[in-house]
DNA sequence: CCTAATCCTGTGCCCGGCTCACAGGTCAAG
DNA sequence: CTTGACCTGTGAGCCGGGCACAGGATTAGG
């Protein structure tokens, strides 16, 4: 419970499997923010690791909400840049977050798509035999099935 | 328009990219199965080009529609190898697409999920000023936004 | 004090399913 | 023969981390 320069206080830097526990991630996901420069632990000299303050904590649930709301992690990186440059990010997370919710939609709506040809496909293919395979056939189930609706 | 025999035929054997535009898919994809051995085109001797016929287009087209059906490649490739043993794939294919299609509903409805908080941070944020970043706060929307619905 | 065993870390490579960049070869026109 | 447009194969890159591994840090035991 002593820092560097001997004084007594509460212990503020944690390393990174401690922190990532408290926040619910894995290690490797805070390793992987740390890697691309989205938080600076400092490097402990003695033994090499890294370690984790508040300022670092904070970054990283600042992160993980703008993860659940769908951003990019270069997304998050164009924010994190704007507001370190004491500008207000908000206009870019207002336009980016149009940007992904329209392309969360189109995913969407092809993930009802591939969701309705797969319920087809075993709705059909549960009256069917198995066959084996021929010189110009490897599946019929699948080769015979064509979706139409 | 003579074989290597040199008799008269009509052109069988295309070139990846003939191949890719009559499937209606890219090259480089050709050149992806192509690479992973799903397909086995010849090498033309002279000029190292690869040639495909009939057979890597009927395969190409087999992975195509299995690929629509939401089989991983992995999973084609598995039906390949079974199919290509004499043995019936369909027991497999049946496996493999309850499978997939319970993943496809997972990832379905955590699509819905996000979508449901995208909406509600554009809906939260319509009312919202923008606001220049504080020490402790990179941008008060995404954290001042707390989905609980 | 030392040793052995266990824990923990940083680093670098790996994944799917392609897509892209690029160097060099090919082919038709002149 | 040369120019130049086109085409090819190969290797690397993409996202968002996951995983394996070697080796240092720390602890238990003596």
């Amino acid at each position: 419970m002593y820092s560097r320069s001997g004084r007594y206080f509460q212990e503020r830097e944690v390393r990174v499997n401690q922190l990532a526990q408290k926040l619910g991630i894995s290690g490797d996901t805070v390793r992987y923010y740390t890697r691309i420069g989205y938080v600076h632990p400092v490097k402990n000299k003695s033994n090499g690791y890294k370690e984790y303050g508040e300022k670092e904590e904070h970054r990283l649930r600042f992160i993980q909400s703008a993860r659940q709301l769908g951003f990019t992690v270069e997304d998050i990186g164009q924010i994190i840049g704007e507001a370190e440059k004491g500008k207000a990010p908000c206009p870019t997370v207002r336009r980016l977050i149009d940007q992904r919710l329209h392309e969360t939609e189109q995913h969407f709506s092809e993930t009802i798509a591939l969701r309705k040809r797969m319920q087809a496909a075993v709705n059909d293919w549960h009256r069917k035999p198995d066959k084996a395979p021929t010189g110009d056939m490897i599946c019929h189930l699948i080769e015979n099935f064509s979706y139409t609706k």
